[in-house]
DNA sequence: CGTTAGATCTCCT
DNA sequence: GGAGATCTAACGT
């Protein structure tokens, strides 16, 4: 099967954020089409990358084509893949939701609701659908559990602002498939 | 529909 | 001490 491998997301976050959304990302054979990413990197204010590293963020600033995962409000997992042309470029994608393809009697159980739209529209609500926990933090994305397969084809993405940040909000770095219902929040119309 | 509060982790000041 | 790449339930309109 074709496989995204350490190659592909040793490039600018830019440019492989967009190229993930219609890709297909599974953990356990969990999963289903990437329909919207957010970029963040080393220059971005918004970005956990841009005080340098911690003991949190340690595997943003590792080899590109890794899971970074971070808990988020003291709650939730957030997965983010690795990317930059180089190591400790400090840049990743955070996946923020998908069309539920595989699993989806797993996710439902994970999630204690069946309603597939819901099931992973949200990036605290994606991890909780495939599992993905601290335990997934600074792992290879070309190997079991994950299994990430590359977009059949170009597909209309649109870039608009990001979800839930205060500084830097109107730097349109959050990619999104055009007309999709599983995405987390509505795509502002420009 | 809209707004609000609470969960309580990790980092920064 | 306070804010944050979030989510849910509860409440007012």
């Amino acid at each position: 099967m074709n496989r995204l491998t350490a190659a592909f997301f040793a490039r600018s976050v830019h440019v492989v954020a967009p190229e993930l959304v219609g890709a297909t990302l599974l953990v356990g054979g969990v999963g289903g089409t990437i329909v919207e990413v957010e970029a963040y990197d080393r220059a971005d204010p918004a970005s956990h990358s841009f005080r340098g590293p911690s003991p949190r963020n340690r595997a943003m600033f590792g080899p590109p084509g890794h899971a970074y995962v971070y808990r988020s409000y003291g709650i939730h997992w957030c997965l983010n893949l690795v990317c930059g042309s180089e190591e400790g470029a400090g840049e990743a994608v955070l996946v923020r939701a998908l069309e539920p393809t595989a699993g989806l009697a797993a996710m439902a159980a994970r999630r204690g609701l069946a309603e597939p739209r819901l099931l992973c529209a949200g990036p605290g609500r994606l991890t909780q659908a495939l599992g993905v926990t601290g335990a997934h933090d600074g792992i290879p994305l070309d190997a079991p559990p994950f299994e990430l397969r590359p977009r059949p084809a170009p597909l209309p993405v649109v870039a608009v602002p990001r979800i839930g940040i205060s500084v830097a909000v109107e730097r349109p770095w959050r990619h999104a498939l055009a007309g999709s219902r599983f995405v987390s929040r509505p795509l502002r119309p420009a």
